[in-house]
DNA sequence: TTAAATGTTCCGGAAAGTCGAACGACTTGC
DNA sequence: GCAAGTCGTTCGACTTTCCGGAACATTTAA
């Protein structure tokens, strides 16, 4: 049983990366604390982490292996890889600088939402840089302004493949009210959010297209429901938003 | 022939990550382009390829695969994971805005630098962020006040396992003139580099120790060689390190 | 000093990854 | 508009290589 999609994958390379997983998790882990962990033999564990210490993927400490620095490279590699990202970081400092709030550019990545960028202003709190973190895209205002972008069928796709789990109590759950918000969110040119992944916490986002009308990403400002109200929330920061997805969408075409 | 040191270890994982860095290496790579350049056939390739999107840590986009932002999101938990980094970004950015010049901060992993930080004062100019990259420890000033502060047993081990590359024709290449060099380093409390990784740029170096004299890593000041010079250079900025480093050294103390 | 962990090495057996062939779907060029 | 070439995908047989267990060395605890 459970072998339904496991046709023609390669189990070892599963492993290495649970391993990876697990010491991220753990915050660093002992030999033999992994292979309890796994279910796998000391000496296999052993190999494994032998393996990534060669490749320097891992480190180790007084026996105590840890993640490297290796994926740091690669990640940020991947982050700046066009130019079009490295401009989205300006305009999100620009933009948390003008609100004074935290904004963030997020893109979409099998079917759910990555923090790629996040500057908080002088307003916020300064906390865990959480870039790189993944969210379910209809629980953020960022999300649902790329997911209001994508083809139907690729709507139905995440939809199926990662479902409607709910953050908060107020997170939308239900399909048919995702669509609806979805055609709104097309009219009006920008999104919202009101306590979806966070109580308390309330954002805007607007979308990032090529000239294809692809989305690349989403920016949003984001910060608590309190300050998040009236004029600012349904006309001063929208109109910031949609002005400042302009103007780094020109940015994007003529770089 | 070239089995000395491979003894227990897994091949497959070897070629996961030789995927996983060929991908980064030509930005997104198709199938057969990978296989005929790995030397293995098309359909390993493709069970490979499969492997690492199933798992989320590769993407694919009309037959191109490319390299997810899962590695970004394991290199960031990485970055974060202590206390001691997180206060050392702050440091950066207060470095770059007074002396206006590029600041970074450093660690030593695997006996080779890595860039954890960088901060580009208003004068300098905004280039590609290289945050993770890696390079020899004895071509940076960051890299050699961490080095002076090693212990001379993990020094040889370092020397002996990475050696000493010229960058430029100023890197330090000769052993005996690299230990001389440290001792100075040790009793002078910073370090310099003139133009030892790249010709034009100047750097003034210092460590970050825990209580114990144990290096975390090293701050940095670079910039043009014709404005590092004189009192500058010798005196205003190897002070306003040294005091930065303190103050750094006494909030992960008490953190 | 004993006892109980932890880390390391080695070997046989079995599971797994590799290759090559063969197919359909697209392109390219004549 | 057809043929030749390329690309991605699937399948089965071979054999590489990965796993587990045991035995030894090493450290930590009692």
């Amino acid at each position: 049983m459970a072998e339904n999609q496991d046709r023609g994958r390669v189990k070892t390379t599963e492993t290495a990366f649970r391993i990876v997983e697990l010491l991220m998790e753990r915050d660093g882990m002992r030999l033999s604390e992994l292979a309890r962990e796994l279910g796998v033999a000391k000496s296999t564990a052993h190999r494994h982490l032998s393996t990534l210490l060669d490749l320097e993927y891992v480190t180790e400490n007084n026996g105590v292996y840890r993640t490297g620095l290796r994926f740091l490279e690669i990640g940020e590699q991947t982050r700046t890889r066009t130019d079009a990202y490295r401009l989205a970081e300006e305009k999100v400092a620009d933009l948390a600088a003008e609100t004074e709030e935290r904004s963030q550019f997020i893109v979409e990545e099998h079917g759910q939402g990555v923090y790629l960028f996040r500057e908080t202003g002088d307003r916020a709190v300064h906390t865990d840089s959480e870039i790189g973190k993944r969210i379910p895209i209809h629980a953020t205002a960022a999300g649902k302004a790329i997911l209001a972008n994508l083809s139907d069928e690729r709507i139905e796709e995440i939809i199926d493949q990662r479902g409607l789990p709910a953050l908060t109590e107020h997170t939308t759950t239900d399909e048919e009210a995702l669509w609806t918000e979805l055609a709104e969110i097309r009219d009006r040119g920008y999104s919202t959010n009101d306590q979806e992944n966070t109580s308390g916490l309330r954002a805007i986002g607007v979308p990032v297209r090529y000239e294809d009308g692809e989305p690349l990403g989403a920016l949003s400002v984001s910060g608590p429901t309190h300050r998040f109200q009236k004029t600012l929330f349904n006309e001063t920061l929208p109109n910031l938003l949609l002005g400042t997805a302009n103007e780094l969408e020109l940015n994007i075409q003529y770089s």
